[in-house]
DNA sequence: GCATCCATGTAACCAGTTACATGATTTG
DNA sequence: CAAATCATGTAACTGGTTACATGGATGC
């Protein structure tokens, strides 16, 4: 989850972990309130997983370098850069992402509809959707529909058997939100079917998965990917 | 959260794991999809503090026994006294609220209210809301009108700054649906105001908070609240 | 040179999950 | 008696949180 939201941030520009921070919160406002305690672990894994990896930040991508705001930041760099040549500083340490990372995202993105889809991973997964081809960002909306419709007449169904007052009015409030979520969804699904003819896939993230190797997998072991013991071995090409 | 839910269902009946599950997930049905894996423990919890307790479910409180659906049920239970007496028969564990479970309830009804107020744990409360006195729901309310209000105005701002036209969507429809909810919570205020002349508090459980001894504290330490190295003997009664 | 902000990181904890182990009871 | 269901429980893990430790840079 945190995994995918960094690594869309990451596709449009590279940027250290305070600035992300900053960008997830109110660029993909949706992750309310991540914290640093989960963000730079975070990132220390997807780096151990050579998803993303630190880059010197110089001039070479372009004049994409952060600048938001905080307008002692690039002096800050500067002289980071100017004291310490290419390594060593620690600080404010800028990442780009990877190929491999690349390829992570777009497995993170596709990977798991088929059970909670808990609504704050729906609404990241719509953030980025724009790096989905149309048929799987339908198949996306489809199955929030889906989960939204049984949502409803669950709660529809409930109202009847509820005696209290708060409980009641909490249920009914309830059903008429996910039932506006659920026209909401309907009519995103439309739009899309209209906007589009299907077929063209220009940016789409899903061609960038080469193979069925799980690189999410490497994600997973605590620390570090390696080590541990041969397994997962092969990954770190 | 979850124990703030098992007592409030156990303040009706009494009631065992299996069974406080099932309402769980459709009583007070918010709570989704609590799995056992979390209930049990937190029944533990709530016995070692003795918040809880095994009752042996006779006839004792009158005919609240369960008997929703499962009406082999009640057949097994039957068994099970028949078979073993009054102890050891280890199947079907009936817990029942302790008076000092009635205190922990309030507190955790009335309890951090100030910070983060997640949804989740405001709709539990709400439905739970029979059980305080009018001036704490109504404050309970306010508290969930002023935190909608902010979110409200977080989404509008950050309209503006928004490209993609799936963030934007996203955006737009979380803006109304926060602006449906406080109009909600503004209805539900407005009829709560006028509902009742303030004053009386009949049922309310805030009148159970004794004192101010951290009732709440006991459920902390890991598996047991006391002992610490006999190890939870009591427990396999 | 001290407060303050930018920035990175670790550790302990939290509230839950899934998967598994166990066993008792019912029913076909 | 075997399979299904009811019921309780444990262990490992998840995806975060808060609080804390550190340290460089900057402004006053």
């Amino acid at each position: 989850m945190l995994e995918l939201a960094i690594l869309g941030l990451l596709k449009e520009q590279d940027l250290h972990g305070y600035e992300l921070k900053r960008r997830l919160v109110d660029q993909l406002g949706l992750v309310s309130g991540t914290s640093f305690g989960s963000l730079y672990p975070a990132l220390a894994r997807l780096e151990a997983a050579k998803a993303v990896k630190s880059v010197e930040s110089r001039s070479g991508t372009a004049g994409t370098v952060p600048h938001t705001g905080s307008l002692g930041g690039e002096i800050a760099a500067f002289r980071a850069r100017k004291s310490s040549g290419a390594e060593g500083s620690r600080r404010r340490k800028v990442y780009g992402i990877t190929p491999l990372g690349e390829e992570l995202f777009a497995e993170l993105l596709i990977a798991g509809n088929g059970s909670s889809e808990d609504g704050r991973l729906f609404n990241l997964k719509l953030a980025l959707a724009r790096y989905l081809p149309a048929d799987a960002r339908i198949g996306l909306l489809e199955r929030r529909r889906q989960h939204l419709a049984e949502k409803v007449a669950r709660l529809r169904s409930r109202l009847d058997s509820v005696r209290d007052r708060y409980a009641f009015s909490l249920i009914e409030h309830d059903r008429e939100s996910a039932q506006s979520d659920l026209d909401w969804i309907d009519r995103m699904i439309i739009s899309e079917r209209a906007g589009r003819p299907p077929g063209g896939a220009s940016e789409s993230a899903a061609e960038l998965v080469s193979s069925d190797a799980p690189a999410i997998a490497i994600l997973r072991s605590p620390t570090n990917a390696f080590t541990t013991s041969p397994e997962q071995k092969e990954h770190e090409q």
